[in-house]
DNA sequence: TACCGGTAGACGGTATCACTAGGTACCGGT
DNA sequence: ACCGGTACCTAGTGATACCGTCTACCGGTA
């Protein structure tokens, strides 16, 4: 799979999942799991509990640990206020760069073979 | 000012200066220009010279030197072949990416944000 | 003359971020 | 006793955009 995607999930990765805990608490495993049956398939899951670490690093979430009937306790993460900001100014950073591109895009493909 | 927009950017400036130069070759500073112009105010100068040696180096675009009436020869780059494969990709992979993040947006929505 | 600002390109070092590739730990079924 | 699924964690790597700074040329001004 392209390491386009990849590097395109580069800051806007973390605001998925903030968007996804946004719908309701989770645990990394969860979150993952998710994120698969949604189609991003090609996220490693070591990337989501590093990404977990940053933003309870940074303040966005509360953690509960919970105990599992499997394997070892569960740590839910939950938006919290700093989060649910953070998350509204994801959504700005992320709109103002679709529109640009959108914009860049109806440009280019006037003449263009839409591929 | 956000750096949310600057790691955003990561993987997508590419593709934005591809699809300057698939309207029209332009050197450098042109691009940089441009795009301030254009509302993307945040990037440095500097990154879009790094950027066009990659891009140059992938053998995406055709280099050709043009002497200026002011300061040093300008480095005119046109996309090539290779390169509007490399931009087609790009949109394809652009196109998922937004569609998998709408989607996660209108689940969202429980509290609105005015655009 | 000497300096400044605008044009044009280049470089080195830094930070962030997602990936790879493992490892730890617990549990139930065979 | 072993294996596979659940659940979490870590170290090292590569790509990318940033910052500050430098070279170089030109015309206008003090």
């Amino acid at each position: 799979m392209g390491n386009q995607m990849t590097e395109m999930l580069k800051g806007t990765l973390e605001g998925i999942v903030l968007a996804i805990l946004a719908r309701r608490s989770a645990y990394g495993y969860e979150i993952t799991a998710w994120l698969r049956d949604r189609g991003f398939s090609d996220i490693a899951e070591g990337t989501i509990y590093a990404l977990l670490v940053r933003v309870e690093q940074r303040g966005f979430v509360d953690v509960e640990k919970v105990p599992s009937e499997k394997g070892p306790p569960r740590k839910v993460y939950s938006l919290n206020a700093k989060g649910r900001d953070q998350l509204a100014e994801f959504w700005r950073t992320w709109s103002v760069l679709v529109e640009r591109i959108e914009q860049l895009h109806h440009n280019d493909n006037q003449h263009d073979e839409g591929a």
